[in-house]
DNA sequence: AGACCAGAGGTGGCTAAGCCACTTCTTCAG
DNA sequence: CTGAAGAAGTGGCTTAGCCACCTCTGGTCT
């Protein structure tokens, strides 16, 4: 098995990818900062522009860069997030099950509830606070429910302490958040209830510092939006397969 | 089929992407399938050939499909693999401590464990059989004994029956083994026989279907991994810093 | 003085045509 | 039947250039 060290034919689009790992790991790239101008960047690595442009396209498929037409090619400086389209290709790929996804989801939720439970700072407190109030109160607006919920999943992600795990969760929550537009419009309204119930007592678990019962209680919310979500998928469906979205 | 000719903002090369996408999920590109040639998906498209580069190029970073010189491009038929530079890139972007990195694998190799537990083939049973067997018999050759650690927790990985999180627990992976081999030689005999019987006494659990005891073992064995980790780091380090690991 | 707007320069997005190195399959000689 | 030489096809990369868009500057008008 190769950890092939390719005596010549350098792969010049993989040289600008190392130029550019190493402007991040010497520190003259960080998060917010702006890079070289594409024909700069040529100049400097010693190829022609084009092969900039492959390197550069790389690093926005991995989101570590992001270019602007017009502008310049940038660092993003927001939370971490791995390229979410991979998930989307390999579940297309290889047709994960809606099992296989949601008990990754649970593992992942269900770690990140118990750490946030024992590690939220009191801002990051707040944020749940509100997303659980916009919860209740965006009862009768099916979109603006879903985007609370999911905000309010990100949000203890976020609050877990761990970029890492928050950005697994990131991940497989852009997944959800595609399947979950569709059906959003059919919930009925006892249905919104019960959830936004579990989240504001997740909330409280966190809040109270109880990791054990954040957990449990994570668990069996997501166990039940499993259920929930099979007797959808098992109602005539509507409409079919949503085109390509990603608008981002 | 030429496909959407939008007149406005076609993002040339996301379109070559969504072409692809498409294809994939019609069903006519499957893993190990091969794509039409560049010139001729350029034609299919509607766009030149270095736009088709492009759009590629992202593909081939999420790990959708890899180019072979002189052959074509092909989708790759093994096990589901996210794109692994993009954790090293974040990494390294938000210094990420090695406590978080420690606390994302416990999280997915401890849920991995007992899910293996569970579910593992006796194909996959055998498999870690072997591993652990390879662990015991290169103690003398530490790179060797190294590889053997990888293959095994990877291996517990694939038996949770989970492709979602045996690919997450592969991402994670591939940031341990780098780190890794520059300590491996510096290991002494004694951590080498306790790290070989751990992995022996999960793989006992794992077999005898006992998923508590299993997870139980996972945790220890990174725990302890971790504070062997932190008591080799704190040792003088004869090594700089790890300029850029990464040959692919 | 301040708000506003037009223009120039710079930037990424894309196309065109072409050469090279490599792989693969075919074909022909032994 | 075996093996080697060739031809065709493939991705990798370059040079040259046009376009749409952004941004900042420097001036004008109120």
């Amino acid at each position: 098995m190769p950890i092939d060290v390719n005596p010549r034919a350098a792969d010049s689009a993989a040289t600008v990818v190392a130029h550019v790992r190493t402007l991040i790991n010497r520190g003259t790239l960080g998060p917010g900062a702006r890079l070289p101008a594409e024909r700069q960047l040529a100049r400097q690595v010693g190829v022609s522009r084009p092969t900039v442009r492959a390197g550069l396209r790389t690093l926005a498929a991995l989101g570590v860069v992001r270019s602007r037409r017009g502008s310049g090619t940038y660092i993003p400086d927001g939370p971490p997030t791995l390229g979410v389209e991979a998930l989307t290709f390999v579940a297309a790929l290889h047709n994960f099950s809606g099992d296989d996804f949601y008990e990754a989801r649970r593992v992942l939720e269900v770690a990140a509830a118990g750490m946030a439970a024992e590690r939220a700072t009191p801002e990051q407190l707040a944020t749940l606070a509100d997303e659980v109030a916009g919860l209740f109160a965006s009862m009768t607006v099916r979109q603006v429910f879903l985007v609370h919920d999911i905000n309010f999943h990100r949000g203890i992600a976020a609050a877990s302490g761990n970029p890492i795990i928050a950005s697994l969760v990131e991940m497989v929550s852009a997944l959800y958040y595609d399947r979950r537009r569709a059906t959003a419009e059919r919930a009925i309204d006892r249905d919104l209830h019960a959830a936004a119930d579990a989240h504001r007592r997740i909330y409280q678990a966190i809040r109270g510092r109880d990791a054990e019962r954040a957990r449990q209680l994570m668990h069996d919310h997501l166990v039940e939006a499993r259920a929930y979500q099979l007797r959808e998928d098992a109602k005539p469906a509507p409409r079919s397969v949503t085109r390509k979205g990603a608008a981002r």
